[in-house]
DNA sequence: CTGCCAGTCATCCTTTTGGCTGACCCGACC
DNA sequence: GGTCGGGTCAGCCAAAAGGATGACTGGCAG
């Protein structure tokens, strides 16, 4: 691979202060360079730049197309690798960038370092995951896959969200019955026996949030 | 004020990103310069530097200083005025910032021209809040205190932790009938009817967590 | 002094939740 | 074809939570 190449980088934030420290950071590297700098990601859709990757904000604001979809649109199109670059390591955040097809997955509170050898990993389509993300992803793998199903994950963000069995159940279409079978499941899997210390682990175990 | 003089920053913030944007940002501005930019409050506090202002962020990493109890000990010893920039607008934070003596308080996705203004203000002796922050203040002040009680804050921190009203009751020793009167006050102010209702527009509303 | 409010506690009653058990459908996997 | 797991549903019972009401204390403002 192009070891020696200049890596071409587009770079999309909506926070005016990270796109500057992005920037000044890539740019203090030898062999990168930026493209462009966005504030959302619907510019970078836009743009026709051909870039060797590309370097992405997860949660852009309300109303606003997200990290996610935005990777997902780009890998459909053939377009180069994506690094996404957030500020929260939760389980659901992580999970959706992946199957977005995001090739890494970066905290913004990573060093300079960190940074700039995800982002030559990413460009060269080799994976690039934070440490805490790594460690996070371990855990699940070994310590038995704590994991919810979908199902179970978007009952309990309706419980989370203050809603009651009824309430679940009707918006999910589906009699309170199952809504309390999926929370009993839900119990055993996070080894609690009520609704709000399920919530309160899971986000302690950043399922949700 | 010497309004044409070049104001002096010192700048203090864990992520490495956003201390190269702040520092880029900043040497953008005709008028600023950037004395320091350090990762730790400690070494702010420990540099003998004369600044117009310091821009410091609110949480560094655990066991580190964090950036209220630096501003408290920056303000008593008369240094320059503090501008809080972080990521968090909850209520807990604001005030714990404004008690510390924070002269201004920004969020890190304000945009740029806000930033340079807070910073110019900041330096005058000025406060400077964002936006959202004195519509936050603007709420608490006019809709009637939303407040809650410490004694009630207590009990729903419990609650959001998972306990049940035994589990409180004990922890808080008193008996159950008080920590259910507790929560009927608590749901009453915040327009729910359940616990985890209760919990999640506490959140929303930045009284917790 | 009086009233108000936070905090404490109790009793009674209704609703919600949680535990248990059993069942059906369907798609994936062996 | 059999099995297994996810998702769906039901009924029953016990426990927890919630609603309503009333009452006592101690501090603090008017």
């Amino acid at each position: 691979m192009s070891a020696a190449a200049t890596i071409r980088v587009i770079l999309a934030d909506d926070h005016p202060v990270v796109r500057a420290g992005l920037h000044a950071l890539i740019d203090a590297q030898e062999n990168m360079t930026v493209l462009a700098a966005f504030a959302t990601a619907e510019e970078v859709l836009e743009s026709e730049l051909d870039a060797d990757v590309i370097v992405l904000d997860l949660r852009f604001g309300d109303e606003q197309l997200g990290g996610a979809a935005a990777t997902k649109q780009i890998t459909e199109r053939g377009g180069p690798p994506v690094l996404i670059l957030t500020t929260y390591d939760t389980d659901a955040d992580i999970v959706t960038a992946m199957e977005a097809g995001a090739i890494g997955y970066l905290l913004k509170d990573s060093p300079t370092a960190d940074l700039a050898a995800a982002i030559e990993a990413a460009a060269a389509n080799r994976p690039a995951l934070a440490p805490s993300v790594q460690e996070q992803l371990m855990r699940r793998a070994l310590a038995g896959t704590i994991a919810l199903s979908p199902r179970e994950l978007e009952v309990l963000q309706l419980v989370a969200a203050g809603r009651s069995n009824d309430e679940v159940a009707g918006e999910l279409f589906v009699s309170r019955a199952t809504v309390k079978t999926h929370l009993a499941h839900i119990f055993t899997k996070l080894g609690v026996d009520s609704r709000t210390a399920a919530v309160a682990a899971a986000r302690k175990d950043r399922l949700i949030e």
